[in-house]
DNA sequence: CTACGATGACTCCTCAGACAAGTTGAGGAG
DNA sequence: CTCCTCAACTTGTCTGAGGAGTCATCGTAG
């Protein structure tokens, strides 16, 4: 017996609905014919359709209006962040990582305000007691990282760092319950970093980041 | 008369669902009641219940498979980049840009091969005629900085490249049509970029990118 | 006692029909 | 020409029915 997985007619109609959109037969806004004009012509019922519709209403491409009809809204499916992220390798990441907190290191060396450096402080401090357990670890590292971030008061890198964060936690806490980190010199640079913010040396907080990083790509690599 | 826009009740029935997912009402993989007690318990039709469950499903947040019960997948629907990116503004786009492209150059620098230089030449001679609508110009110029991300050889980057093109597309369409840019130093950046990645210098790519981003920054400021 | 097959309750899946509610465009009144 | 009415068409919602798949229980054979 095999595991095929007998999909839904009302799924294999989004499917189908799908398909035609990107094959180009609705151009954005425009309107699909009728539910019941669907329904003879993929050859199944209304609530079906209703349902495929649903489907894709849900995932951003279509929208309906009561009375009006049923408009495409996307031409594609929106491409899930998480899929991207599972597919490529954690060295991948983590390139991003040092583009991204590099970056973000040298803007918060010059925007950081009070209050980030008392964030940026207190997770280093969480950071330093290096006996507890592994996972507690990584997300004590991976709060500073997230502070020094959130210091560089943009959005968008805020959120691409928390994007990041399912991706590479578990990669971590993985690497890190086989062989560990030298904790020493690991510390040392988050302390460097913060330093350079405090200073306002926008250059040696990039810099000193970015080292961090690539010893991280070269101690797992 | 207001435009209130009357949303369908299998729409709400679906926020309500998501909202006690998010409350933790039903853990990660836990079956939701069925349908007919959904149903009553919601006050509305089981065909409605359907229906939001279905829109929950294209969201990803549940699954339901036939004979064993509705599934929950994700106890939380992923945010759309394009609604992060429409929030934010376009500087914080462009700073996003900056360290994305600068530490693509620096890495384009040393993995390049021979096809990239290939399309890199391409691209930078498809920007050079200025005579062309400001919209060829955008895409030409686009084009090209792709080609440098693309000649990193991280799809992360690519990726991250692709998704900020929606929305700096239109802004520099925008911004172009009402006054140009210095066509002169703006095209001699880019030789510059291309000449350090040909002759495989990662600091001095990184450099000309951030330098060349960073104008395009205080231009539009 | 254990292993296994039948069974029945429960679930989702699909269809059909009916009516409500909203939209749109055509055609008539002013 | 403008505005209003209305009829046709659209999606929204509910109900009922039957089909198909899943799972736990129970009885039976070994």
């Amino acid at each position: 017996m095999q595991d095929v997985r007998r999909y839904p007619l009302a799924s294999q109609a989004a499917d189908v609905l799908l398909d035609r959109i990107r094959a180009g037969r609705w151009s954005l806004g425009e309107k699909l014919p009728g539910e019941t004009t669907l329904a003879t012509e993929l050859g199944v019922g209304r609530s079906t359709v209703r349902e495929a519709v649903r489907e894709l209403a849900g995932k951003g491409v279509l929208s309906s209006r009561q009375g009006a009809g049923v408009f495409v809204t996307a031409l594609d499916v929106a491409e899930d962040w998480n899929d991207v992220l599972a597919r490529v390798s954690v060295v991948a990441v983590l390139e991003a990582r040092i583009a991204l907190e590099s970056e973000s290191a040298a803007l918060a060396a010059r925007r950081r305000t009070a209050a980030d450096l008392r964030v940026l402080r207190r997770t280093l401090a969480a950071r330093a007691p290096a006996r507890r357990s592994t996972e507690a670890h990584v997300d004590a590292d991976l709060a500073f990282h997230r502070a020094v971030v959130a210091a560089a008061h943009n959005e968008l890198l805020s959120e691409l760092f928390d994007g990041f964060v399912p991706r590479v936690r578990p990669a971590m806490v993985g690497l890190l319950t086989e062989r560990s980190l030298p904790a020493g010199p690991d510390h040392a640079a988050h302390e460097d970093l913060l330093a350079a913010i405090v200073a306002g040396d926008a250059d040696r907080a990039a810099t000193v980041s970015r080292t961090h990083l690539d010893d991280l790509v070269e101690w797992l690599s």
